[in-house]
DNA sequence: TGCGGTACTATGTAAAACATAGTAGTATCT
DNA sequence: AGATACTACTATGTTTTACATAGTACCGCA
């Protein structure tokens, strides 16, 4: 059984689209495995995210071609599921990361504009 | 008929959940109707976003009490509908922005750490 | 008379984050 | 030995929301 998590239910929309992003730049880090990113996104202040969310995003990402991955065995626990970048995951990140900053400023323009208006 | 409108198949996914922080920021400038909102955040450079996620983001809006409504009838076409904010429509504005803010530094953050690596 | 621009409505689809539930391994405490 | 907690992953179904598509209707112009 499992922890109900019945957070984060306005942030949620703003993840979409996002995710991918957030977890392939974990990944572009430093190779990682699920449960490790997503402990990694939630010290970077994405302290709602669900866990079926990452693993969901790490296999899509997988199955994409975006990320490699690897088993490898632990003794303090079960075996840990690694994945790393593959060529075209770190294109596709460069790719992501400028339009995200494309969408970020016109959002902020589009938010900034009525400071004026009482 | 209609133009096809088969452009922003990978932005899409980003404006989830920030589509009904622009409208209100929009409308939160001037009363607005529809076709105009949409004019608008095109300018802004929300190029891509379809006619039919703004008006029904507007219906949303409006049918949350975040905005109201008053039909004005034009010469030089159809009617209008024109949305305005109400009281919590401007609440929940001020509280979506800082959410936004909030969040998009997150992600900025987490993209930005990766930037000594290889 | 038809076309293009304006202005809106309605229905159905698809993507993605999430809720929930389950399997298992290890460690710790009693 | 049994219970509990933490780690680590998988699978299924739901919800939200932007979009595709189609349709109505008004006006001006060639």
């Amino acid at each position: 059984m499992n922890i109900p998590q019945n957070r984060a239910v306005e942030r949620s929309q703003l993840l979409k689209g996002v995710l991918d992003l957030a977890v392939l730049a974990v990944v572009a880090e430093q190779d990682a495995y699920g449960y490790d990113v997503v402990r990694k996104l939630r010290t970077y202040g994405l302290n709602d995210v669900a866990e079926a969310s990452v693993y969901g995003t790490l296999r899509r990402l997988f199955s994409t071609g975006y990320l490699s991955s690897y088993v490898v065995p632990s003794e303090e626990g079960p075996h840990r599921k690694y994945y790393g970048m593959t060529a075209i995951g770190r294109e596709w990140l460069v790719e992501q990361q400028s339009q995200w900053i494309d969408f970020r400023n016109v959002i902020d323009a589009i938010i900034k504009n009525d400071e004026g208006v009482s």
